[in-house]
DNA sequence: CGCCATCCATTGAGAAAATCAATGGAAATG
DNA sequence: CATTTCCATTGATTTTCTCAATGGATGGCG
């Protein structure tokens, strides 16, 4: 079990039906109790009765029944844009179900560390979802990623990127990043911060030492190392600082942002790319199950 | 009536039930129909047929039974998140319909051709869906809002910007430009390019002229005017071209890029940025509300 | 190996709720 | 003022949902 998801709260009171919800919306688009019946094969006095019901479980009149013309409410205007936001999902729901089950192969590209720490549980959910789709995930340097992203050798590719990135992909994550170091480090405020970092073409890299370069602060590369762990372990051993996202820091680990004087780094986006043009479903599929997965993720850890 | 909203099509068969979805997610929740059952003060039996239930409707199963154990069908985990969207969707709605009704004053900046293309439906939505907030609308250029906003004296902007331009803001429209004329302009393909544009501080002028002198054309400009309609009426003249996103076209223009060899010209992007901090309710239910109202037009237009 | 506990499926009865057909009232139409 | 067009209401009918009880299957345990 990758995770087990968060424990449902006891589900407070959702008096929707969508059955109701659609008789809403087709009285708002046909412009009446009686259209709306013909159109959804029940009786006027049936609908009429619906709206009832649907008042009443919300405690709102949803129309202004001025007469002979047929107005919302401000609550019911309200109610309209979820309501159809709610049938538009479930009918999309409906289709992806009823559609024949889809196979095919999806080359994903993406960033080492943002597949250990984000990764994992969306891509097993999807592969449950889609035990049919074979999934090639490789992991690689953001330039490579973009390179060979390029060359057509990827269907998609998640990037990091400046927050003002190249355009075209769909933001999936954004974070800050924070200096981090672990109690063995002794820093001293005058000498080279020094560094551990992945090899040359890094964007982490780059942004350290833009970042120091900027402040006229001087550095030395202490550590080198291409994987996550390998990092990790130069900077338990305290051999010098690297930079990090919040929520991947190991135990040992500190943010040492201001306690050294380190100059504030811009926050870290991730985004999704897609290879323009057909492709086999399956890739929309993943692109659009990666997308809602970390949206949902992303709302909760950046509340606020 | 602003414009009506598309005839809903029969609706085909969302054989959903919210209450039904709720016990599904809560059996995954809670690892058991038994146990699912206690939590949502139901008898075990009924969770059954409620499941069964909604199998039926579907003509899929949901759950792999074996044994002991209980597992998600490749169907059932596609459900499961839909399930939870949905869920989530009508919690937010019940809580939104059971606030008190906020109130307030929201301003908001915007480009003129923006507001005037997209934004009287939606802002008549929202002022019917709270009509106790004051809406302070003011149409100025990108550079004047982004420096008023800068100043504080908007809660919200909207703001044309390069594809790959400043973040922090939510995208909200994008869009390609054409080179447009009316039939009455005879462009000689050695002359300048006689140019009809918004004054200096454009984005739309800063774009066109760009393009011309990227590709080595001449050009001079042949009108100026601060609003759309000075400019659609100088094209409609014949006195230049201009550059329009493809919808705004007026009658009788039509797109010359190809024909006079013109420069292709880069999509235009359209973002909203909230004020950081703390602001009223009323301005991040705006945002929301342009954002979903936007988006799902742009969806139907951009299709594909 | 057999007993017991646990879990889900099934069944039939009772309760609750949705639907319908018919009727009534209010507002616009001519 | 008669007429038409709506929506609201009512009571009977039908459908659906829920429950309690029972049965079958599986896994743990002595």
């Amino acid at each position: 079990m990758p995770s087990a998801p968060p424990p449902h709260m006891p589900a407070p009171l959702p008096p929707f039906d969508l059955d109701l919800l659609r008789s809403f919306v087709t009285i708002v688009d046909s412009g009446g109790f009686t259209r709306a019946a013909e159109r959804l094969g029940r009786t006027q006095s049936t609908i009429s009765l619906q709206i009832k019901r649907l008042e009443d479980g919300l405690g709102k009149r949803l129309f202004l029944r001025e007469g002979r013309g047929l107005d919302l409410t401000p609550d019911g205007e309200i109610l309209l844009t979820y309501a159809r936001r709610l049938l538009g999902m479930a009918g999309e729901a409906c289709a992806l179900l009823m559609e024949p089950e889809v196979g095919g192969v999806v080359r994903l590209g993406t960033p080492e560390d943002f597949a250990t720490a984000h990764l994992p549980d969306v891509l097993w959910r999807f592969s449950r979802a889609h035990p049919q789709v074979a999934l090639e995930v490789q992991c690689d340097f953001t330039v490579n990623l973009l390179d060979r992203f390029a060359r057509g050798e990827y269907d998609l590719v998640l990037c990091k990127r400046e927050p003002q990135g190249p355009a075209g992909g769909v933001r999936v994550w954004r974070e800050p990043l924070f200096w981090v170091a672990s109690d063995r480090l002794i820093l001293d405020a005058g000498a080279p911060v020094p560094l551990v970092l992945a090899p040359a073409p890094d964007i982490h890299r780059k942004r350290a030492i833009d970042a120091l370069d900027a402040h006229g602060r001087p550095w030395r590369m202490a550590y080198t190392s291409p994987s996550l762990a390998g990092i990790k372990a130069a900077v338990t051993a305290g051999l010098g600082v690297t930079i990090l996202p919040k929520d991947m820091l190991a135990p040992g680990f500190h943010i040492v942002n201001a306690e050294h004087g380190l100059p504030d780094l811009p926050d870290i986006e991730t985004a999704l790319y897609r290879q323009p043009g057909p492709l086999p479903k399956a890739v929309d599929l993943l692109a659009e199950h990666i997308v809602r997965s970390l949206e949902r993720t992303a709302d909760r850890t950046a509340a606020g």
